[in-house]
DNA sequence: ATATAAAAAGACCTAAATATCTTTTAATAT
DNA sequence: ATATTAAAAGATATTTAGGTCTTTTTATAT
């Protein structure tokens, strides 16, 4: 459903919303060795989550990824909209072209309760959210001894 | 969600379903052409069906595509789990190699809602539920004047 | 038996997603 | 100012999904 650059995207920022701050930035080597994640793939993703101002980052000694306030409190839907794009929650499960609720595909009515399900879910949590989470107690660093 | 062979496969198969019977077999160039989708393509992944008994079809003059009774009757989830496995309704909506009811990811208690709902559908739903649908007037043949 | 029609099978091609490596740019500390 | 550090940017490689084309097999009608 979320692309594998999503999913590292969603991980990482949180992994710097967690770990991080504007006084302590993390470097992309340590989200990649945490989050068993490849560094320059991440990199790039990172990097353009920066550029639309989701995360925030500087070079040199010291440098790294941060949020600030207002980043913390973007939602998922944003993330994903910036790496995947909106598709999946506007199309057809069997991918027909015209498909709405007055010219319903013949899964339209069962599958639509589950993608605006999703939409909620994502167009309401933020990142904070994920990081409170975190910090309550959920999963979120990956055992390395276990293989995909 | 679904990849395009999947949806392929499955609206293929309730054309077939629809339009074919034992003793009318469908070829695989109309479920192309009136489908809207690649025939080469779609001849793979219905020989794939075939194999898997989900799908019957004869070679030579009259040969084509149908499905019997039985073929009727198997879950919309056994396509998926042969053309593109189940994954999907197991793994981690963040990826995660080890999440679960006990072991929680920060996504999946609003996650799962979403995946066991779908789970549900496709496990319960059939080819001639599908069918049935269409019959009823819901929407399936593509309007070919509008694009992806 | 033979020709024909249609699916099966195999080889190959293309595009997109994922991943790696190298060079450049820009902060910071000295 | 300079060296150093870390992200940004660019180029390239690999893998997977998606798609096409050609040849082979098999069922049927004649």
């Amino acid at each position: 459903m979320l692309s594998k650059s999503c999913v590292y995207a969603l991980r990482a920022i949180v992994y710097v919303g967690h770990n991080g701050s504007e006084n302590h930035k993390i470097g992309i080597k340590e989200i990649g060795e945490e989050l068993d994640l490849p560094v320059h793939f991440l990199s790039k993703i990172l990097q353009s989550l920066v550029k639309h101002n989701i995360l925030q980052s500087t070079k040199g000694p010291h440098g790294g990824f941060y949020i600030n306030e207002v980043s913390g409190e973007i939602k998922l839907l944003r993330i994903i909209e910036v790496v995947d794009g909106l598709s999946f929650f506007h199309k057809c499960g069997l991918g027909m072209h015209e498909c709405s609720d007055t010219h319903p595909c013949p899964l339209h009515d069962d599958f639509i309760v589950f993608r605006e399900g999703l939409y909620k879910i994502f167009s309401t949590k933020t990142i904070n959210d994920l990081v409170k989470k975190v910090e309550d107690g959920n999963a979120f660093i990956q055992n390395l001894n276990t293989k995909n």
